[in-house]
Parts: structure tokens; sequence; C-alpha cells
DNA sequence: CTGGATGCAAACTCTTTGCATGCAT
DNA sequence: ATGCATGCAAAGAGTTTGCATCCAG
């Protein structure tokens, strides 16, 4: 489904499982190529009902299990939970995220954000890994016109 | 219990409720004056566990209503949800938070961050009523520790 | 009076967990 | 052969909804 990026894709994924000493599994290739092949934050759901269709037997847990562990390999970005639900965003590049409150859309804000003071002050309070992000809540254009 | 507060908390609630045509119930002012003693973020949980000792009958529910009637009345800011629950936090200047992600912990960040370009790109995509909030998420320091 | 607000309970959604089986190494 | 990863099912947590009753205006 997604030729172009599939090698490459699937090479990442195997280099960082054989890393990390995990194993490279076909629902682990399938679901990594999806999220990369969605190409945009996608709950678990999402990338559940996309993979079922390319590979038989895939239950809904290693989903969750194999995107979480996506996040840690720094392949995927874990969102949220966002408007209720978790997402997961193969974009590696900083940006933020603008969510609906009505609808829970979720779309990408490539505006510059000025984070590193605020992860020195989570560093200078003993945290580690630290991770920013920015979420703008608001009501989307056509959530506003329907009233 | 937060007599210093007290008049002036209820006051200004009484206040917007009458502007928006909102009943002023004794529910209502116990949850808001509740949460302005807490003087933190805190869940719906924790609020009703502090209101159900000052006002007998009270509703996990009710609760809920009334901190979101809040946050729509600007007299608390709902937060989250933040590592699987909806916090609200009677802080009204603006701040961030930082989230533990093994404990759920959440503190206050007081770091400025420059939020303009990112609102202003959600107003130019059709967003209204945005509000931005940066989240930092990571392991804090107890967390690390332990391992 | 009258309709918005409440209390109670139950439903709902998303996520996590337990356990037996299977497959990557 | 070994034990991590998986599928299935069921539990769990937090939040929301429905409805009868109540009380603020």
């Amino acid at each position: 489904m997604f030729p172009a990026t599939k090698q490459h894709t699937d090479g990442a994924l195997v280099k960082a499982l054989r890393a990390h000493k995990r194993r490279v599994t076909p629902q682990r290739l399938m679901i990594h190529r999806t999220l990369r092949g969605l190409n945009r934050h996608a709950s678990a759901e999402e990338v559940f009902a996309n993979v079922e269709g390319q590979l038989p037997n895939v239950s809904l847990p290693t989903v969750y299990s194999t995107l979480e562990l996506l996040d840690e390999l720094g392949l995927a970005r874990r969102v949220g939970p966002v408007a209720g639900r978790m997402l997961f965003d193969p974009r590696l590049d900083e940006h933020h995220h603008l969510v609906c409150l009505r609808c829970g859309r979720v779309e990408d804000i490539d505006a510059p954000v000025e984070t590193g003071p605020a992860l020195e002050a989570a560093r200078r309070r003993g945290y580690t890994r630290a991770r920013a992000g920015l979420i703008v809540a608001g009501v989307c254009r056509d959530c506003t016109e329907a009233g």
C-alpha cells in the first residue's frame, strides 16, 4: 500500500528492534508501516482498522503495545491523551497540535514554539526524558458555524 | 474552611452566573470554593471528596458539570485529559504543566512560553475560543530514582 | 409555578491486564 | 529449544448520560 516508503521504513524499525534486543515480527512491521502510511496522528483504533486489511488476526492490544514500543524506539510519538483518546504520530520533527473541543479533530501546527525554558525548568526539578508539546484547544470552523 | 477568599470568590461566581442566566446553587458555590481552596489542579474525584465533607448529598456528575461550567465562565481552567484524567485548575494566569508519565503527578511550570504564533495559526484556520497550553511530559525525580 | 439543576445508577469508551498459544531467535 | 510476542476475552478507570425529583427564580 505504501511501496515508496516501505523499504526505508522497515529498515529503520528492524535496526531499532535489533538494537534494543526486541523481536522483529510481521505485526510490528505492518503496524509501523501503516502508521507511516496514514501520515498523520492516528488513534490505536484507526491503525487497527487499517492493519486488519493487510494482515489477518491482529489484535487491538497488540496495536497498543506496538505503538507504545514505537514511541520508546523514537519511531513515532505518543500524543495525548487528546480529547479522550491516545494518539500516535508518525511525524518525528517538532510540531504542535490544534484540537477541536467539539468534534475532537486534531491538526498539526507548524508555528515555532520556544520550549527551551520549560524543558529547562523540568530538568531543574529532576525530570528525565522530558519532552514538550503545545496543545491549542478551541472550536474549529465547522463546529463554530454549526452553532 | 477558606474564610479569607470565601467572600470574593463567591461574589465573582454569583456575578458570572447571573450574567449567564444560570442559577446560583449551594453545590456550585461549594464546588467553586473548594477548588479555589485546594489551590492547585485537581481531578473531579478530588474535588468531590473535599466537597462531600462540606455539603451532604453531592454527586460526582454534578461536580463534573459544575467544573465544566466554571471553565465556561472563566473561573477555572480545564486541563487535560492529562495522564488519563481530566484536571481542573483554579489558576487563571498563564502557566504550563509538567506531568510524570510514570506516576501521573502534575506540577506547574511558570517559565514563559510564546504561544502567540500558535494561537494566531489557530485563528487563521477558523478556530474560535482557542487557548494554548504547554504540556511537558517526562519522568519525575522520584520515579527516575525508583528505577 | 416552571424549568433548570441535582442525585443516583447505569452505560459507555478507551485502555490495560491475564493467560494459553505461537513464532522469532 | 527458549521465552518474548501475540490473540482473545475480560476487567478496569474515568467520564458521560437518563430519568425522576427538587429547588432557585
